[in-house]
DNA sequence: CAGAAATATTGACGCTGTCAATATGGGTAA
DNA sequence: TTACCCATATTGACAGCGTCAATATTTCTG
């Protein structure tokens, strides 16, 4: 009786994607495989093909799940009093922290293949995401001429920054020498030169 | 007699080199398999292995000479008489151009599994990139105090704005209609806010 | 209760990376 | 030349993979 506890197994399709998360950030991308999930989850091999259609569309399904839960990170005490600026460090931080916390979705999340690239509900929680990022590059002022930034250059800008710092601090390309302390709100003063932000 | 064309095949490991990235950019990393290599080439299934160990020797081997090609187009007039800015711009240019040209292989040369990350010959191109990267840095004023930038946090804020444009160009995240004419070099005075650059 | 629809299982297929065993050819020293 | 060693290539086999068709089972609906 409680809400979708019934049918055969009940919701298969969020334990199917639990599954499958633990074992790419466990095995990383070459260890996620559909009859690992069904193995692990205890169903025949063949079963997650009713939920997900095939390889591409269980991605597909949990880098979808990743973008919402990135604009959660982003937007996590946004509800509260903090001013415009606060607002906009805490989206940063969140998104290089789910961005390390997660490091192998947070790669497929940007992979070209291996995804259903125009999935509705993928390319509805993409948007969100950009939408929060246009919010910082605005608040840094990151814009051209008197009626905003129409072009979108400073939200290109934005994104740009922000994605390459979290993919290429997860990816370990930096010195953990240089990186010791370091947030992504540091480097935003250096590149904007007078450092008083 | 002829230098190095003796022997059972030849040089049979560039020729597999040059396979398997012609196989990547046409059907991608998930078409990309050993034994199409071999079959493409015209020797056994088995024959890479030799060469490469593993499949992971390979994809090593070919993101290496991928660094080595990205150094090269960031460096393509270098010997001329340009100035550092215009230098920069060439620099920054041909990175993207690379990205753009070979978006899979550029896709591989960031990947954390998949590749051999403490092999030499990869992490010395990946320097040399990074280097000339740093040069870029340099010449915008991107640094901290009056001794230069000791912390580094110039060339990684750098290397993370034009790696994050690259990649998100590529995978086609941002729209069209935005990117008309766009280029990473539209990108920086951007973020100087003063455009003078 | 009966039929339909959704869901799960089974078995099979070709493809994959990897390995052990074997064969082949070039380089080198007697 | 002969004999040997070593690098290289082939063959055959194995388990794991995604995917599909056919079948079975369970739930929903009328």
């Amino acid at each position: 009786m409680a809400a979708a506890r019934n049918y055969h197994h009940g919701n298969l399709k969020e334990v199917f994607l639990k599954a499958a998360r633990d074992l790419l950030e466990r095995d990383g991308l070459g260890g996620l495989s559909l009859r690992k999930c069904a193995e692990q989850v205890g169903v025949s091999h063949a079963a997650p093909k009713n939920h997900f259609g095939n390889m591409a569309g269980l991605l597909t399904a949990m880098v979808t799940t990743g973008y919402a839960e990135l604009a959660m990170m982003m937007t996590a005490d946004a509800n509260t009093n903090a001013d415009r600026k606060r607002r906009r460090d805490q989206a940063l931080l969140g998104y290089v922290d789910f961005a390390q916390a997660n490091p192998a979705l947070y790669d497929l999340m940007f992979s070209r293949d291996r995804l259903v690239q125009d999935d509705p509900d993928l390319l509805q929680q993409i948007r969100a995401c950009f939408v929060i990022l246009a919010d910082c590059s605005a608040e840094l002022g990151w814009h051209h001429g008197s009626l905003g930034d129409k072009t979108g250059k400073g939200q290109v800008a934005m994104w740009s920054l922000v994605h390459g710092y979290a993919q290429l601090v997860t990816a370990g390309r930096f010195k953990k020498d240089n990186m010791k302390g370091l947030s992504i709100l540091d480097i935003l003063p250096i590149i904007e030169q007078d450092g008083q932000n």
